[in-house]
DNA sequence: GGGTACATTTGGATCGTTACAAAAGGCGAG
DNA sequence: CTCGCCTTTTGTAACGATCCAAATGTACCC
């Protein structure tokens, strides 16, 4: 009684079929819970779907209704645990909704993004997440992705012609109202002397962070010295090494505004090296708040981005424009929150 | 000259064939570089495969040839700084032999995870990496995954029927020797009384880490109180909020091996709190060398796991076994190295 | 009994690709 | 000119699902 599974092969919706006689068209419609079905029809094949095991396959059900239950995921490091809580949020979201996500990594190298583009193009995504690489080309991007596949621009710009991906939207960090907050919160504390310290001007995420103090400072009626302006890797180690640069101007900053947390962890070593105790001596803050951030000795006062909220926020915002391609592309700033801890304290007397 | 390429819909393999006369099935040879067709020929249809910015479409290939190309990743934790790097392992040689990753996060809950293997399955993966939530059951796991598509399991033992899953393959760290260095490393130093302290007993690597301490200690003679073995959620927060529980007995530790450099790093904290300077007054190991050990106050004599490659590693195992189904299961342990830093000190006299 | 309305079921074509066997064309030998 | 042989190309039927129009049943009413 009753066909055995097949061997070797996967069941299909015809083994389903022929093991309790009734045509593959009806299966079909059971397993997408249509309520065409009789009710007597559907417990039938029901039993006969576990009985044989089988599981959907969704790639021909795509193929045949030209459609695509994936998103794919590419970020410029993974390894960086701001983009892996990032990933995380992502993740729940497609995942609650039955899709399913593509991961590519870059690790910050332009010419394997384009790669891994392509070849995340080849599994026919439904919509694209992707926070760049330094310095990638709109262009480039555009002809490895094709114009059709919605594309949502996380964290940073793209360099390059706008009118190639004016159709792209964004989410972004506010980044320069973030620096501001820092920039008046040590400026509130009665300092004067502020340097902006570490990140790359290639990153339009450190221009703007560096307009938000700019901003700040200009409101304040204070001025900026050249050597205050100092660019390092937005890692710890560069951050260490590039330290000495802050004291060389002929007035030294009593505080600094930094780049990201990474860099301000860095710079609390590189003071210890100058002889200064960061949260005494000298007062600075962070961005991103890494979980450290809250640990670290003095705790550092830096700006919440809560990435897994941005992740899901970025999830939902791409399963909107797959759902609907037709309005205009749409640019979110992500508010950033200033969180006051030990790090910025008033000028050493 | 030459059609245009159709509008709102992708360019098939057909339009390619239309676009420069020749039959689908000539265009597919040239796709895949077959030295069968002319030299003439294929110049022709590369040249109309640019103008009509043609992209395959892999999910109809791997349809037709009952293959695939993507392989699941299903995380415990990304959030976690480990298996982020991990994944960004996993994801670098996947890349590389153009697979693509479908990812899967399932927060540390054994439901999430069933509905997670479920979903990937549809797609089809040719393989499955698996880091098991806390409690996953072997028999449970092996229904959603079905006894065909090859299974790797990282990190973690699950529970349950062992002849379930007999046939999976595995990639441990070497936890129990990794403790047993700590131990050892401590011992060592000249302290006698060392407590092991964190992690869940629920957990695989709990259980493995505490043996290799209680081989060590055993091995040197030296008893352990019941109230030096402190189990505590591993992070930072549950470490910092038992670290009391390590004290409570009638001889206080000297030492404790931690779990993880999460709790490590907690226990420091919560050692603070009772007047206890780490690394002079107590000292201390970790487990993973997550960056964050380096930098600490002390920093923090730990294991190295180097995450990435593990993920290097478990990518290129599961890579062999969809290659070839047939040779025995494998289990792989991935060895360890005692990184020594300021935390380990000798005995406070 | 025939007609109509309704609920269910069903072939057959199709999605974009590949496998396979067979056809077409060219060329030299007999 | 025919034959075989090689190179190159091509129809056609899959893969596992879905769509659609059409077929089947069955109940009810006049």
């Amino acid at each position: 009684m009753g066909n055995t599974p097949p061997v070797g092969r996967k069941v299909t919706l015809s083994d389903i079929a022929a093991g309790c006689d009734v045509s593959r068209a009806t299966v079909s419609l059971v397993l997408r819970g249509s309520p065409l079905v009789n009710k007597h029809t559907r417990a039938r094949v029901e039993e006969e779907l576990r009985r044989q095991g089988y599981v959907y396959n969704r790639a021909a059900a795509n193929l045949r209704r030209r459609t695509s239950s994936s998103i794919a995921l590419v970020l410029n490091d993974l390894a960086n645990p701001f983009f892996a809580e990032f990933a995380a949020g992502v993740d729940e979201v497609l995942g609650d909704t039955g899709f399913v996500t593509l991961l590519g990594s870059t690790s910050e190298s332009t010419e394997r993004e384009l790669a891994v583009l392509s070849s995340l193009m080849e599994h026919g995504p439904a919509g694209i997440i992707l926070s760049p690489a330094e310095g990638s080309d709109a262009q480039q991007i555009l002809s490895a992705v094709g114009g059709v596949t919605p594309l949502l621009l996380f964290n940073r710009e793209v360099s390059g012609d706008v009118a190639a991906c004016d159709h792209w939207d964004r989410l972004f960090l506010d980044n320069q109202r973030g620096a501001r907050l820092a920039t008046e919160h040590l400026i509130a504390q009665g300092h004067k002397r502020i340097a902006f310290y570490g990140g790359h001007l290639g990153s339009s995420s450190c221009r703007q962070r560096r307009a938000g103090y700019t901003e700040a400072m200009k409101a304040a009626g204070l001025s900026v010295e050249p050597s205050w302006m100092v660019e390092c890797i937005p890692n710890r180690l560069d951050a260490v090494a590039q330290s000495d640069r802050l004291f060389q101007g002929k007035t030294a900053p009593t505080a600094a505004v930094c780049y990201n947390d990474a860099v301000a962890l860095g710079l609390m070593l590189g003071l210890h090296q100058h002889g200064l105790q960061p949260g005494r001596d000298f007062a600075l803050t962070g961005f991103d708040d890494i979980a450290e951030a809250a640990v670290s000795a003095p705790p550092l006062t830096t700006l919440a981005v809560t990435p897994r909220d941005r992740g899901r926020q970025a999830a939902e915002l791409i399963l909107q424009r797959v759902k609907d391609p037709s309005p205009p592309p749409r640019q979110t700033i992500a508010p950033v929150q200033l969180l006051i801890r030990a790090s910025s304290c008033p000028p050493h007397v």
